[in-house]
DNA sequence: CGGAAACTTGAGCAGAGTCAATAATTGTGG
DNA sequence: CCACAATTATTGACTCTGCTCAAGTTTCCG
């Protein structure tokens, strides 16, 4: 076997080029073109990967780049006035995180790896210079950001508005398409994160998230085993995700 | 009195150009040089006053425009999958809103007045080719969007974290400070929107957000008279905002 | 001035939190 | 590779914050 095709095989080798990376339609705009890709690739760092638990960047630290997913998933969070964590996101392969940093010089949240995983580094003053020559950089960037300030609205409205169950079957929903973006089961998978987790984004407690667990296996709307989830009945998992 | 003395001194005069706005300092990066901010000015749009109630756009319409707040106030609103609708925010002069259109080329909000208000229209397409030749107003963009992600995160911890009394709090306070930064007065102020408004910003229902200004109001932390809200003591409605 | 909308206050209820005990799982060192 | 400690998850009993329903009051606006 070649090294580029043990390459290929490693989820967290870190060689690959974005022109080779299978990520790339979902963290780079469409309309790159292939040699636009060669310049942005050449920006972009690759470091070791990061081991379960290991800061990728922590809160109140200098910003200096934003961060793509490339296998494996990290939490974000940030320290509230009174002491306690809230978690601001979960990112899988292909998100790119460490927007909210961009505002303030420093960035807002710490990153976490929630298993082992690789990502890459995306120098922000580089990609800006870079996209005043390619406008659908720039254009790809303004898009992320909005995008990120729409998914922060939804989670706003899903705190505000929705019970427990509505919550943890929303996460769940939520995860299961992103999954289905790269290609992966929709219906299968494995949570990355603890229950404690899951309850401090969703505004809920460890107590409040399993037993939402468990009401919804016992409806055989899901199967959980440890972390392994399947859902059973898709239709019915998105009916408890949005009252009637 | 000349035709320019009365522009100025009306709040919802729509002939005042960026520079000669006193709230470019919000709305505007301050490293753009004096003559660039007359390039920045020829693209904008100044339409007639909006009135009460009167939509700015709607969520679904084709995105164009983001839009600063000149004067009066507006908020933002969704309409969930449940058919109720989600305030997602309440804008002052000098804030920017419709960020949240960018990314999927429509509006995901609606924008309604809340007072009699005026706003300058800043077409997207115009402005990121413009930005293209002013980094720094580039710069600006992504600050403004990155901001509005922490922002929108903040909310998330609130909702997710504290009780009807801190959000409360915290949503005068935060009133409170984008007032100050208009060199209004920071203790003294009239909401623009309604109980109703606060509570489904806030994720509380009418009833509640009422009782939480009596209770305020009981023990001499702010002064409440229909509308008009006199923060008595800051220090105690900081401490309120947060638990401990 | 009158009707509608907005606001306030009270009483009772319920969903999710707290506290607590137990069970399962993971990680670690011998 | 197993045993034990530490962490994580589950389940139950009880409590409490904020919701619902209801009635009354005030404010706004034509």
């Amino acid at each position: 076997m070649t090294a580029s095709l043990a390459n290929h095989h490693c989820p967290h080798n870190n060689a690959v080029s974005c022109g080779d990376c299978r990520l790339s339609s979902i963290c780079l705009p469409i309309s790159v073109k292939i040699d636009d890709i060669d310049r942005i690739d050449g920006i972009i760092k690759r470091g070791r990967p990061l081991q379960k638990g290991e800061y990728l960047f922590r809160a109140g630290e200098e910003f200096s780049s934003v961060y793509a997913v490339r296998s494996g998933s990290l939490k974000t969070l940030t320290i509230t006035d009174n002491g306690d964590e809230q978690i601001t996101g979960f990112f899988l392969p292909g998100e790119v995180m460490g927007l909210d940093g961009i505002g303030h010089s420093k960035h807002t949240n710490s990153a976490i790896a929630l298993e082992t995983c690789a990502v890459c580094e995306i120098p922000f003053t580089q990609m800006t210079e870079l996209s005043l020559q390619l406008p659908s950089l720039q254009q790809h960037f303004f898009q992320l950001m909005s995008k990120e300030i729409t998914y922060e609205q939804q989670l706003v409205t899903l705190l505000s508005k929705n019970t427990a169950e509505e919550r943890v079957a929303s996460l769940l929903l939520s995860i299961s398409s992103r999954n289905q973006r790269r290609h992966l089961s929709g219906t299968r998978f494995r949570l990355s994160m603890s229950r404690a987790d899951i309850g401090n984004f969703l505004g809920l407690t460890v107590e409040t998230v399993s037993r939402v667990f468990s009401r919804l296996q016992k409806l055989s709307i899901i199967e959980v085993d440890k972390k392994e989830i399947e859902i059973a009945d898709l239709d019915a998992l998105k009916s408890a995700a949005s009252a009637q």
